[in-house]
DNA sequence: CGTACTTTTGAATCGCATCAAATCTGGTGG
DNA sequence: CCACCAGATTTGATGCGATTCAAAAGTACG
């Protein structure tokens, strides 16, 4: 079900999610909530791009399904953008799917990009999105070349977490999808970490410790 | 060694590089070409973003050393540029290399910034290579997600090539790499697809066949 | 209470990494 | 021109680690 934004009596978005700040009040005004459950589908491959995603509670994901069956994650985004990069391209090229009940806000692609020619400061606020998307997308691709199951983790670690310390927000079953590992493996390499003393885990709390 | 691109006796920069035409005449005129020789570094982690570098001919390289001493290929830049995502960063956090005798416009970062506040064709063009280096990580990043060198291999042709038909430009030890894979693993496997018959290499031309 | 999903452990297998070494290649200098 | 060298290419043998298949136990939720 979509809602006028304006209908929300949320506390403003800015206090709920960041990224909502960075959109102009003139933008927010056109653009739709939409209130998915889990498991919902947003867009697939080849839908035309008729909206910009922004979440602001729950998880959606950009996925691709693989000739085989096996399912890559492209992007997992809680709060924040979802598909930015498909702002100047025709139509989708992977699906999009909430993964729990979700909270979207819906911008008219065409609004969006008029916004982006006539604003600066959000123009920069959106190039700077794209560049730090890029970042971890590089940090993501460091990652999946290292191939020792512990060194995967350590590195997300270090760089999703602050100080060594990170906070889990996902299932392990996802984590180990995105840290390109089976379950199995991801389980059985925390126990070992945990064993050797070189990983504390607490939960979704998880710290290393060398 | 720097020279004022006023200098080149090329022919326009259009011709020579497409990315190029993207850059506004007076972005230009404030350029400088820079030389390099293979194996040259352009900067190193925690340097201060100086310029925008722009590709015109040869190869640099964004790379991560792991604390185990292999390198990782962040990026890999022919013809284009490379560390765009660092535009709004103050310092670098990788290391920029050549890997072989390679041509590179600097453009100064502030006049860089400067162009894409006023030319509006200029900063579409930049939002939409910002967009394209995004699509093409999470390309890289589903392609490091299979875990059999054959898949990749596929997943690389048909990404990177067209229709089925991809030319290397690079050598196969670098590629390897790319891959996320040892080069031993990747001659194996390209020969064991050649006897199986579901890949024509010859040279640096691969067709699959399957 | 039952169902679906996650977490956990086990055993067997397969594929890639690793180490080693030979051959081939292009480029340099004598 | 040839000897030489560095790097790329290729083949072989071995071991480790992740995948795979299987199944049990735990957990959340209607």
């Amino acid at each position: 079900m979509k809602h006028n934004i304006d209908e929300l009596g949320w506390p403003s978005l800015i206090d709920v999610q960041p990224a909502a700040g960075l959109i102009p009040i003139s933008l927010r005004k056109q653009a739709e909530r939409l209130d998915a459950l889990a498991h919902e589908t947003l867009f697939r491959t080849g839908d035309p791009v008729r909206y910009v995603y922004l979440v602001i509670s729950g998880e959606a994901r950009l996925v691709r399904l693989a000739r085989n069956g096996s399912e890559a994650i492209l992007q997992r985004s809680r709060g924040g953008f979802i598909a930015e990069a498909s702002l100047d391209s025709r139509s989708y090229h992977c699906d999009a799917i909430t993964t729990e009940p979700t909270t979207i806000l819906l911008v008219p692609a065409a609004t969006f990009r008029a916004a982006l020619e006539e604003d600066p400061m959000f123009r920069r606020a959106w190039q700077s999105q794209l560049a730090k998307e890029v970042r971890k997308l590089r940090a993501q691709c460091e990652r999946l070349s290292l191939n020792k199951a512990a060194d995967r983790i350590n590195h997300y670690i270090e760089s999703e977490g602050v100080n060594g310390v990170l906070t889990l927000y996902q299932s392990r079953m996802s984590w180990a999808a995105e840290l390109g590992l089976t379950h199995e493996s991801l389980y059985r390499t925390l126990r070992r970490m945990q064993d050797d003393g070189v990983l504390d885990v607490d939960g979704a709390r998880l710290v290393t410790k060398s």
